[in-house]
DNA sequence: CTATCAATCCCCTAAAGAGGGCAATTTTAT
DNA sequence: ATAAAATTGCCCTCTTTAGGGGATTGATAG
């Protein structure tokens, strides 16, 4: 099988530079419809459309687009390890993910491979089409994809001090505690003895239900307290 | 000073039923000229404003919006600090941020209080409207914001369990040191001896480059190891 | 004024952990 | 086939930690 379209280097002299796109995607009524939205949309130019990733790496030194759609169920390299060697490749490259999963796992990976957009297959052409126009401002996003990006972020931070009901100086040797800090060495920092470090821990082991360092430090880590 | 508008309960019998919308802002001048961009829009309907969040929270009970645009910058409670009261008594309003500020910390706080948009002052007012249809599905936000939404995802992320070469049984054993357990409770869940279980712990140490459990923990989870 | 609490320090013992070396077995890679 | 690496297990000693007492000072709040 060959790219539908081998159409790089195609600029008819169009008053502002178009946004040179490229299309990866397996089927090829699909791929084929993507290209045609692309020929109506003003300031937008397919240079490309593979049906894998890797076919399309070997062509990106020559085509290099602005921005890639891309699919993440493919044939061999997965879309999500297809951001990863491109974003590496071509740092500039701006990516934008198109599929039918809505899961958390695959957006929370797209993302972080590098992918600066994440379209749903559903979306409307009008939709695709504006994505393209935001991407260098921002981060275009099916909406329901941008509710569950926002639960992401707000599961990283169920952060408060006062839960425990820690006092100041308790904090400060839970920092050390963090810090992998032996009694000892928590009492010279602290200008304190070792035998009242050895008080506060006992009184932390209490207010946080724990019987160790270790998990004295995974409790604190994991309810965000640092 | 006296809420602007005192219009609640204004629905004049549309086919539909309309978003009921409430603003909170301390200007007048730019509160007004929101109230009015409402009136023009179809299926929104600005049921209050409010220039603090004292005043609409005295009134929420009887006016049971369904979405608040909501400033930061106000006197007396902040708007973040007003989400998060609001979102307590009244969990399904949804709340949009409407504000000049783009720092990841305003963002990240208004998200984590429970807010589920975020509009710079700068949007236009086809923007905004279009942001109030979308609540339920979405999470209208600037592009620009989205953006920065995007890059704290990619925060919590750098995993790479490769990077200190642990083996599969060290990261076993690993994941139970971050749980806290003792030598003998690890070598019971694995159904080793206690000796093998510090054999491995050894050699934890020496590819962490730590000396206790504590620190081990922490080096885990501060790596996002876990 | 006095009870409470935070913070400091000390005593004790038993248990757990850290670090050293060594070796058998199995799995994996060359 | 053979070398390398992973996994398992044991020996040893010394230090650290966990948890149980109790005591003193100073600040804070009724």
């Amino acid at each position: 099988m060959k790219p539908t379209v081998s159409t790089a280097n195609r600029d008819e002299g169009s008053s502002v530079a178009a946004i040179r796109v490229v299309i990866v995607e397996d089927d090829e009524k699909i791929r084929n419809a993507y290209v045609q939205i692309l020929e109506f949309a003003d300031g937008l130019e397919c240079v490309g459309a593979f049906e894998s990733c890797e076919a399309a790496l070997k062509q990106l030194d020559d085509i290099l687009p602005d921005v890639i759609l891309m699919d993440i169920q493919l044939p061999g390299m997965s879309g999500i390890e297809g951001v990863k060697h491109i974003k590496e490749l071509h740092p500039s490259i701006e990516i934008i993910m198109f599929t039918i999963y809505d899961d958390d796992e695959r957006i929370f990976q797209s993302l972080c491979a590098g992918a600066s957009g994440y379209l749903l297959k559903s979306a409307q052409p009008e939709e695709i089409i504006q994505a393209f126009r935001q991407i260098r401002s921002g981060a275009p996003m099916s909406a329901s994809i941008a509710r569950r990006v926002l639960n992401l972020v707000r599961q990283q931070s169920p952060a408060s001090p006062e839960q425990f009901q820690l006092t100041d100086r308790e904090l400060d040797i839970l920092r050390c505690l963090v810090d992998g800090l032996s009694d000892k060495r928590m009492a010279d920092k602290l200008f304190i003895s070792p035998q009242t470090v050895h008080s506060h821990i006992k009184r932390i082991y209490q207010k946080l239900q724990v019987h160790s360092k270790s998990e004295a430090v995974s409790k604190a880590l994991r309810s965000k307290l640092f």
